[in-house]
DNA sequence: AATAGGCCCAACCGCGACGGT
DNA sequence: AACCGTCGCGGTTGGGCCTAT
């Protein structure tokens, strides 16, 4: 048996808003709120399923909505922000004050994934060869406080394996990027093959590069540890790392 | 000027998560 | 534990607009 729809179809207006829909909708929210979708159209008067309703408050009306085009720091940081979090628009939205999920992800198709797609093919031509180990990838110490580490921007890596001559250097596919926060243990392994080291040809340079997901970081060599060096200083960017750290391979050189 | 193709974006669809019963 | 209703999310669609020919 078929999934019954969402709302009752029939008698229902579909497509574009009005101005006078907008203007009800708006009006009802400014002063009810929003406690029950599927109860606000018929309240509110309007000829909508709740459904359709929710999407044009969230994505169009809602007043804290910033408008107009996307700016090339905005768009630097979808593509940032895409390479750790994937295809979670929502969780990407969270954290660009006034832009929607739809929005970032109609400018993502549209836009920047060609965008990123042709820094990759460059990034790709100009890197030497990779040599990979395998390590386990844990926090310095056992403080609860992670933040205080990662104001510091520096993890202890502590390294378990050898080299593993026959490892690959990780997928940058869109299918590895949604499955980061899976935790099957199939997805995992996806996650632990996706994760591996891309290492500076000279690999006693002391500065090698760490791929999380799409992500690249850089590792240096102090005191028989690796330290995570990363431009990405906000904190969003640790927890995730953090929350995922026990699903993460890293591929590093032997000290 | 006509039109085909590409781009952009609002809106829709279906699924999974979650909370209440 | 099972079921149901609701919500939110990611994927997809379709129509308007723009541009090249």
């Amino acid at each position: 048996m078929g999934r019954s729809p969402c709302c009752e179809k029939l008698g229902l207006k579909r497509g574009p808003w009005s101005k006078e829909e907008d203007y009800l909708l708006i009006n009802y929210i400014k002063k009810n709120g929003h406690p029950n979708w599927r109860a606000l159209p018929k309240l509110a008067g309007l000829l909508r399923c709740g459904k359709s309703c929710r999407l044009r408050w969230t994505n169009y009306l809602r007043p804290d909505i910033k408008r107009g085009n996307f700016t090339h720091q905005e768009e630097d940081t979808i593509i940032k922000l895409h390479q750790v979090l994937g295809n979670s628009w929502s969780a990407i939205a969270a954290r660009l004050p006034g832009r929607t999920d739809n929005e970032i992800k109609n400018i993502w198709h549209t836009r920047l994934k060609k965008k990123r797609n042709e820094s990759q093919l460059k990034e790709t031509q100009s890197e030497p060869e990779n040599t990979n180990v395998d390590v386990h990838l844990e926090e310095a110490n056992n403080s609860n406080d992670k933040h205080s580490e990662i104001s510091n921007l520096k993890i202890n890596i502590e390294i378990q394996q050898q080299p593993s001559p026959s490892s690959s250097v990780s997928s940058s596919s869109e299918d590895s990027c949604s499955n980061t926060t899976a935790t099957s243990s199939e997805s995992r392994n996806q996650i632990m093959s996706d994760n591996l080291l891309e290492i500076d040809d000279d690999i006693w340079s002391e500065v090698v590069w760490a791929q999380v997901d799409d992500n690249y970081v850089d590792l240096s060599l102090m005191e028989d540890n690796y330290h995570i060096n990363s431009s990405f200083d906000d904190n969003w960017f640790w927890d995730d790392l953090f929350t995922r750290s026990n699903e993460l391979m890293l591929e590093l050189p032997e000290l």
